[in-house]
DNA sequence: ATCTCAATGAGGCTAATGCAACAAAATATT
DNA sequence: AATATTTTGTTGCATTAGCCTCATTGAGAT
């Protein structure tokens, strides 16, 4: 049945007065729109009180669709990894470490692909304070964005816009992928087992091997958390992996698999302070 | 008492001070990470007082590489417009009218090209607020980011990443494109005279005179300032334009030539307050 | 070594924001 | 219509940020 009312007394429970989700999707349009917004501009646009905003913006920071920041508020964050919590934050300062390491693997004038994630995205940075010069197929928006077109020549691939990863994805991405072939990949996992790789989402995975076949070294990134982790999709052996960049070594099965299937493990530096 | 010196240090000599140019340097990187940052946690990442983080805000604003915030800074506008001056900010009211009516073009169900820029990212906008179930056929990061994944469909294009105009361009892009017909596209322009519509970069026109090509209903969007504006590269005729949507109607020779050229004209509804 | 100038930090003050409790207004429910 | 519930506004106060001035530091120049 259709609702023939549209938007008036729609359930009992649920009550949403439009003011209050409109405001917050309005809010919500706007943070697309630029990076970050003010309390008191949006007070005034909406005609509300601050607190009332404010109010909003408790919500959403909720529901992890914003950012608090004093005085206003951000984008969640570019579509990363959520830096809401301190366990994320400390994650950071790994996934630092991580991408640097994973930095040093990249000479000048290499071609690298380069897939979405959090830790490729720290990758990207560093090569962007490092100033490699290089030639970079990406898949993901951020890492693009992070490298700019100044030190690198990004190429950017094409395919369906998957908002929760800020990557693009599809035939058309890997379509395209086919057409190169670089010297290094630089690829992150959601988990890693004896078995290979995993990746929870589909279309990401897809990418994954595709990027991995493409290329004459093939770098993996992750951090301690994804040991013997499994997920849905597993994109590759071990033996199809060249080098893993990781925080701390592994141990165990998982170590010897990666032995005897001759992948070098990079370690990156610890922390310097 | 004009400071006749403001802050005049671009000596020769290029080891001007490491610290600052390099801090300078790391709050960029550091926004290209996140949306946001605070100054209070730069200055305590730097191990400085938050006055000098305050001082590196204002020289990097002055460069319009941030945007200020209170209690911090905020990459300048994912790539698109300047929001820095009032005078721009002005322009943004003009362009939400334009998108907004831009938008109401749309319907259910269309194939639209959409390209970049201010105004079509407004236009985007429009559409999400609109909710208006499309697919997306973009070269515009913002424009993909805007509508997301949950409204409508968005097809990102392949190419060269810019980073100026956050979009990508190029032969990539220029093929992509070409495999696809249209019902209609949106596309921006910096000038607009008798002669046609132009642009100011090279690739970015290339792209439109392609998006214009495969699409069946083609609309132009511009505001009132573009009028009788002339640039470098011309991508089209009046005849190879449908309609415009701007924000006031053209006087004059461009008036009767829009005319001439059967050109629908579409004004946006003034202001409401 | 001394001088100079830019850069930085510290203090003091003002303005803006955050927070909590309560009052007022709007809306839903009966 | 009357009541209950939610939402919004207001007030007061604590906290934080902004900004100005001035003292101090540090690096380069003479």
């Amino acid at each position: 049945m259709a609702k023939a009312k549209t938007r008036s007394k729609n359930v009992k429970k649920d009550r949403d007065r439009l003011r209050k989700s409109d405001r917050r999707q309005r809010i919500l349009l706007e943070l697309k729109l630029r990076p970050h917004v003010r309390i008191s501009d949006l007070a005034r646009s909406f005609d509300v009180s601050t607190e009332t905003v404010r109010r909003d913006f408790d919500a959403l920071a909720e529901d992890g669709l914003i950012a608090r920041a004093h005085g206003g508020a951000s984008v969640p964050v570019q579509g990363q990894y959520s830096s809401l919590d301190e366990r994320n934050a400390a994650r950071i300062a790994e996934r630092e470490r991580i991408g640097s390491a994973a930095a040093n693997l990249v000479c000048e004038g290499d071609t690298v692909m380069i897939d979405s994630g959090s830790t490729t995205t720290q990758l990207a940075r560093s090569l962007a304070i490092h100033g490699t010069r290089c030639t970079v197929i990406t898949n993901s928006i951020p890492v693009a964005m992070t490298l700019g077109d100044v030190v690198s020549d990004v190429i950017l691939c094409p395919g369906a816009y998957l908002a929760a990863e800020s990557a693009v994805v599809g035939n058309e991405t890997l379509e395209f992928l086919e057409r190169f072939n670089v010297d290094r990949c630089m690829i992150g996992a959601s988990g890693l087992t004896s078995e290979g790789p995993s990746e929870a989402i589909r279309d990401i995975a897809a990418v994954k091997r595709v990027m991995l076949r493409r290329s004459v070294k093939r770098h993996l990134l992750l951090d301690a958390q994804k040991f013997n982790q499994k997920r849905l999709f597993r994109f590759g052996e071990l033996s199809d992996i060249d080098s893993v960049i990781l925080d701390a070594a592994p141990v165990g099965e998982l170590y010897s698999a990666l032995k005897t299937a001759e992948v070098d493990l990079v370690i990156a530096d610890p922390p310097e302070d």
